[in-house]
DNA sequence: CTGAAAGCGCTTACAG
DNA sequence: CTGAAAGCGCTTACAG
């Protein structure tokens, strides 16, 4: 069967292609008799009628889709929760949200050939290059990456709000509020998340210089209990008392290591992670760790869209709530 | 500034919009002259020209676009690796993939008002009214979701290929195996996933009744200690000794639970999951799993994807391999 | 090797 | 309340 168009449905029900546009979407300002309406309606139906999203497009200049384009890096259910958010709020205005992961490859250039999106939304920082390809075609370009992103033109007072700052800052307190007197710091061999290691490592810092603590002892943990049990060996003979870990994997792995060498926790070596994934409750013992509040940053997205979309000024940015969730292993 | 059209690349490089279109596209079977060329890139680019994705797909009538439709319910890292392997495969042929997740209350036409996808790949079931619409609209539909789905149609063939059911048997022989007489299931409450959960209970009901042992204890358990603790608890009154996992996460809780029941794993209680997730390795004990190989799944699926782009007809599925990971808990 | 022209399917002033 | 017509920006036979 060949593609039925919207001047088939006219043709069906006897009306013309306006008629049927009219009815199909429901235009305001514009009354249609009701037995006109149903003809169409039932023409429309009755063929199968899907109308063309690209001439949809064409005509009216823009599209409907908001397009999220994420990281390569593996980003967790959090950020997933921000974006079915954001497609609810957007559901409601009518517009779908599509989600492309960055391929190191190829440029967005590339898939925009594809999709003409109304707004794209950043989860990851944005080629400068692709931002002036986007703008130039008129499209929307909202991103949430200006914290990690900032880089040396940041100015301090936004990095000085830096959540993944916090985060360290939350974990070395907690460490030390128990009694720790030097402080260790299990970091992850993931290039690709190296900015938010970074972040939060330079906020365990700080809290250790305030605190009148020796800086951090670093070490790379991967996801296995013997990488874990040699950062725990490192640490001990170095007398660290207390881990920071990257996040809450990380965090396991060193569990795991302190088991393999007979070392208490969090006795002979407090631990806390960052995330609260669902297993770091079920750990052994339970971990300690620092939750980010996610709500108010999906409302931030949210609206950060809908002001692109309704041509208003951005709104700013919440300062990104870090809380501690106390368990044992800390 | 106003949206650069090829016809503004044209006037400013002194040809016409068709040559501009053969130079940017690389057209061939057409030879453009060097300077010609040159002088139309320069253009482009000096004028960052970006070409209008929805008048491309309206006049040819199809986009280099691939749609993934992905399921309501958490689909973790390896449906992601697949896509990424997908995206892969199809970016040699300069197509682009979407990923799309079902929201429980929009239906998948709304979202094609705004995009023209070439086809759709359901890694989630479709709706029968929605397949019905794309292949009306000339979308292609790709489905890898008929073990599943298969419901009362299937065919016995299909139902006894079912890796779901395969996982299931995996785990029940592993029990029985090191001399487990009483199994109990450890389901998930989660409603989204009830059909993977059956087909994995079904499989270990089968290995039971083939090993002669009662039918499966069922208990339903959360994500925490508390909930994990109360099965034990049930398990062990009814004299159960092994018990298969939904999942890594749900093993954990049950892991959870026989620590605060002051339960040995796995001489008082043998547990064994499924997936293999990175923690599972770092539990205490290390949990024992089941696991389901992914690379030739997802060759299986560029390889519909590419089928249906050639109008090939669907490769077979290749059966799903199922591994078991033996550590300490069973 | 290059250009004039048609047409993809839709929406929307504009005119009745 | 309804229709004829223009035009969104591109690609591609077709003609030179």
């Amino acid at each position: 069967m060949a593609k039925v168009t919207s001047a088939d449905v006219a043709r069906a029900s006897g009306v013309s292609r306006t008629t049927v546009s009219y009815v199909l979407n429901a235009t305001q300002g514009v009354s249609v008799s009701d037995a006109t309406r149903r003809r169409v309606l039932d023409a429309a139906s009755r063929l199968g009628y899907a109308p063309s999203a690209a001439a949809r497009t064409l005509r009216r200049g823009r599209s409907d889709l908001v397009l999220c384009v994420l990281p390569d890096w593996p980003v967790g259910p959090a950020v997933e929760a921000m974006i079915d958010r954001l497609a609810d709020e957007l559901a409601g205005r009518g517009m779908s949200v599509l989600v492309h992961h960055v391929r190191g490859e190829r440029p967005l250039t590339d898939l925009l050939r594809a999709v003409t999106p109304h707004t794209v939304v950043g989860l990851a920082p944005f080629d400068p290059d692709d931002v002036r390809a986007m703008r130039q075609a008129g499209i929307g370009v909202v991103s949430t990456f200006d914290d990690v992103a900032s880089g040396p033109g940041a100015t301090t007072d936004a990095a000085a709000d830096d959540p993944q700052r916090r985060i360290g800052l939350a974990q070395a307190e907690r460490l030390a509020g128990r009694g720790c007197r030097r402080i260790g710091y299990a970091t992850t061999p993931d290039p690709r998340v190296a900015a938010f290691a970074g972040g939060r490592l330079a906020g365990v810092r700080e809290a250790c210089a305030a605190l009148g603590l020796e800086p951090p002892l670093v070490v790379e943990v991967d996801l296995s209990e013997r990488s874990g049990a040699e950062a725990v060996r490192a640490w001990r003979s170095a007398g660290v008392d207390g881990v920071a870990a990257y996040n809450d994997e990380v965090a396991l792995a060193v569990l795991a290591g302190t088991r393999a060498e007979g070392v208490a926790v969090p006795d002979g070596l407090a631990v806390v992670g960052v995330d609260d994934i669902p297993v770091a409750a079920l750990a052994s013992p339970p971990l300690t760790t620092v939750w980010q509040s996610l709500d108010l940053q999906a409302a931030y997205l949210a609206a950060c869209v809908t002001a692109a979309l309704d041509g208003r000024p951005q709104p700013v940015r919440p300062r990104q709530e870090v809380e501690l969730v106390p368990r044992a292993s800390a």
